[in-house]
DNA sequence: TTGTAAGCGTTATCAA
DNA sequence: TTGATAACGCTTACAA
């Protein structure tokens, strides 16, 4: 029965009000008297209304929505985040339009183009591939999480502060050698970047004999995991008797790794301290669970809100205003567990 | 220098046509003469017209946006098919309005308000809380997938199949008794219940003796580990000397289970073989690879994206249109790993 | 407390 | 091939 597009116009009509006073009923409620309130819901309820914020979009000018651009999901950390995002629905009331990168820097010039075209309020960017100056020309309220930021706002965990204490676990694990296994493609201006100056200071501050390890980009998980196992038999082979502490870059390669040791070199895990780096499932859910240096997740990502809110308003105020790029950090929590026994 | 906000009525002031030939340079290029065509690009360059949909949607009404509630994202399959389902953007235009529900089944539904609002054009449900019956009285295009779905359209992982493969390959390794792992909560309308028919039907067929072992709800990942380790001991106590063939509902079971015996049970290793399902990457980075059954989730969204396209289109023809439901399956992938060795 | 009327930036229908 | 005009459904001065 209902009619299939139930407007103001009709509510007015059925109710004898205008349109106007329909739109105060939700907007301004106070402003209608209360006998006219019970009316109007009345009619709502009557008439099957369905509100269209399409069109509250277009009078108003604000659509509640924030852009993302994301490198992908099967990471954990970008699952993780992203479902915060969505959480945060409760709190700010912000929808999502999201966009998973990785299909080149064009594609994501597209996604921005979309997104604008959408009159998101805002940009919340986690990809790597588009420049932070150029993000910054784009002259809207944006914020980057764990990638390069010189000319935007940013939140990051403290990277370096993430590698000084896991060095420091590992130091105090009595180690005689610091090995610290790297993700190949980090740019120097990525956040994440400093895990290795934190590493490295630590070696330096007490004269440890360290060396840092990588390995040629890797197309799957089984590839990586091959680069690694030859990594991890090299170490074996060039420190024997010796105490090793493995920094990874991540808590993906310390799996790896820790497997690795599990199945080939089990005679000699007494040797080994092992310290990841995200604190995601994974280390967790190996067979001995792996210490790593989580991130707050949940601290990135209300950070983030706040401060695209901020920006925000500061727009809403004055939409000429220059967004001056603000850059905050959170603190990494160390989690220790088996792999990092003190002796 | 820009305008903040150029409109069609911009650019029509500059070059002297009007509004309406502006839009058709957009939507019927070919109706404006190619001279014509030029002036109006040199225009929108010189001007810096960015496009406004919100507009376009209101005159249009069409979105090009499609709702979508998941339950969460920290498990690897909600998170793998939505990356699947943004990337089908570059093919079908469709941009996602993401729900992350967990929040209960009122929050659900005001979701679900919230979707209608935007006017999507259809809906995808992944979430369990809210009965097919009800999804199916919004009356618009909706597809669910691995959830009830008795009144709606929905594309499931053909979970009987998979429960007949994983059985039946425990049986080809020689296996003395066969056990089921299972979730508890599972409602017996969902899909993922077939499997448990499929173990039992295999059991039968060749007369097997087998056990289903359940849990009480867990409320971590390290209480329901804990909740494993017993169910595991009880297994190796109750057929000691016996080849135990274990199904395990889900990846991350059979991982906490694998896990176990690795560190409690491995004396007796040869005793045990294990299978999941899912096909999560937690199955491929244990320390022995475990087999699993795993879902095809590019084919699930794909199939997901065909149904309600078609539902889309049926509706745009005659908005009156019936949406009869269609239910389609996708065949599971049997990947045998080091845990399934035959004998 | 309520109503009038203009406006948000497009698209669609006609007529020219 | 182009333009005038009326939608689309809501918000917001301003007036009553």
């Amino acid at each position: 029965m209902a009619k299939s597009n139930v407007t103001f116009q009709d509510i007015a009509q059925y109710t004898g009000f205008s349109k106007t006073t329909i739109s105060r009923y939700f907007n301004h409620p106070d402003t209608v008297t209360p006998q006219n309130q019970a009316i109007i819901r009345e009619a709502l309820e009557k008439l099957g209304y369905q509100s269209n914020k399409v069109a509250r979009i277009l009078a108003k000018g604000q659509t509640e929505f924030i852009g993302l651009i994301i490198p992908n999901l099967y990471l954990s950390f970008y699952a993780e985040i992203l479902d915060e995002f969505l959480k945060s629905y409760e709190k700010y009331g912000y929808k999502f339009l999201v966009f998973s990168g990785g299909q080149g820097e064009e594609a994501e010039r597209q996604y921005i183009q979309e997104l604008l075209a959408y009159h998101v309020e805002g940009l919340i960017v986690l990809s790597h591939t588009i420049p932070s100056l150029e993000l910054a020309s784009y002259d809207l309220p944006l914020v980057t999480i764990e990638r390069e930021d010189q000319y935007v706002s940013s939140i990051n965990t403290d990277n370096y502060q993430g590698g000084v204490e896991a060095t420091e676990l590992l130091h105090r694990c009595g180690c005689d050698v610091y090995l610290h296994i790297n993700i190949p493609v980090l740019g120097k201006k990525t956040p994440a970047f400093r895990r290795i100056d934190g590493f490295r200071d630590v070696c330096r501050k007490y004269d440890l004999p360290h060396e840092f390890l990588s390995y040629k980009g890797e197309s799957s998980y089984q590839d990586l995991a091959e680069k690694l196992h030859v990594i991890t038999d090299d170490i074996a082979r060039k420190y024997p008797g010796k105490r090793k502490g493995i920094f990874c870059s991540n808590d993906t390669i310390a799996n790896i790794v820790s497997n690795h040791l599990l199945r080939n070199h089990s005679r000699d895990l007494e040797d080994y301290r092992l310290i990841g780096f995200d604190g995601s499932p994974v280390s967790e859910q190996a067979v001995y669970p792996i210490s790593t240096i989580a991130q707050q997740i949940d601290q990135l990502v209300d950070g983030a809100m706040e401060l695209i809110v901020d920006q925000i308003r500061i727009r809403k105020k004055d939409p000429s205003a220059l967004l001056e790029p603000v850059h905050r950090t959170v603190a990494p929590v160390l989690i220790s567990r088996a792999t990092t026994e003190e002796v």
